[in-house]
DNA sequence: TATAATTCCTATGAATTTAGTAGGAATAAA
DNA sequence: TTTATTCCTACTAAATTCATAGGAATTATA
């Protein structure tokens, strides 16, 4: 966070695959289009989220992509785990890299919120979401 | 989010400003040693605190900085708000300039998100903040 | 078998942001 | 007048982000 597009895009085509019910594939070419997202780019994007297992994908003619669990199953934090390169609010939430990390007064405030806002992610379904949509 | 350098550095010059009391302006060149912030550098990040009215400035010799406001009255919200060109989780939380905005389904979370950690980062105040140090 | 539509793979590039660095002018205390 | 400080403006190297490019591999279908 700030989330990058790559994230923002993720996020919208899965709820797209969840909109579309998941009775075939979806190519990419229909996404990018509905989504207004360049094909090139969406296509490293749908490479992510398979290699992740999030989505499978059906190569050659009629081929796409379908999601792998139910819209009820798949949260936004899963997918912006694997988009983002790191959801951490501040670097040193993370690592022990930080030779301050002992004593920093601010590394249990940075600890924290992460931890609230991964909860928050978790919260937010791809079945919640396809309902917001108008 | 994520929290850039400027903002960590940020927020630990003014916890040390909060530990010293605010008897006699600290000038940059202690907090520099002391936090271990390069001096060029924090001599920036000092210039936007004094410009959003969380410290003032002291010229000339003997000079320095002090907070304006009691350690209780000052939280990380605030000092991040001045630091970050945005707290906002993503781009869109914030513009009126995204075309899909009526009808995002991912535009709801992200304000929500955004919030949430506003929310959480106004609980901690600097007088909270020194209280961690060890 | 040929063709068309798709995903897969690897590489490259432009723009932006981040995290500094540099030099000196202005100010004020002693 | 010296010294210690903030103030101001500009520059820069590295990383990251947001793509773009070209073609190989795969599969359905006529």
């Amino acid at each position: 966070m700030i989330v990058s597009a790559k994230g923002r895009y993720a996020l919208r085509v899965m709820i797209a695959l969840a909109a579309r019910g998941n009775s075939e594939p979806v190519p990419l070419k229909e996404l990018s289009a509905e989504e207004e997202i360049p094909h090139k780019f969406l296509e490293q994007i749908m490479t992510e989220l398979a290699k992740a297992g999030l989505v499978e994908s059906a190569r050659g003619k009629n081929g796409g992509y379908l999601l792998t669990r139910s819209p009820e199953e798949c949260t936004a934090a899963d997918i912006l785990r694997v988009t983002e390169s790191t959801l951490a609010a501040a670097e040193c939430a993370g690592g022990g890299d930080c030779p301050r990390a002992e004593t920093c007064p601010t590394l249990p405030m940075w600890r924290a919120l992460d931890e609230a806002m991964d909860d928050f992610l978790k919260k937010y379904t791809l079945a919640d979401l396809v309902s917001q949509r108008t």
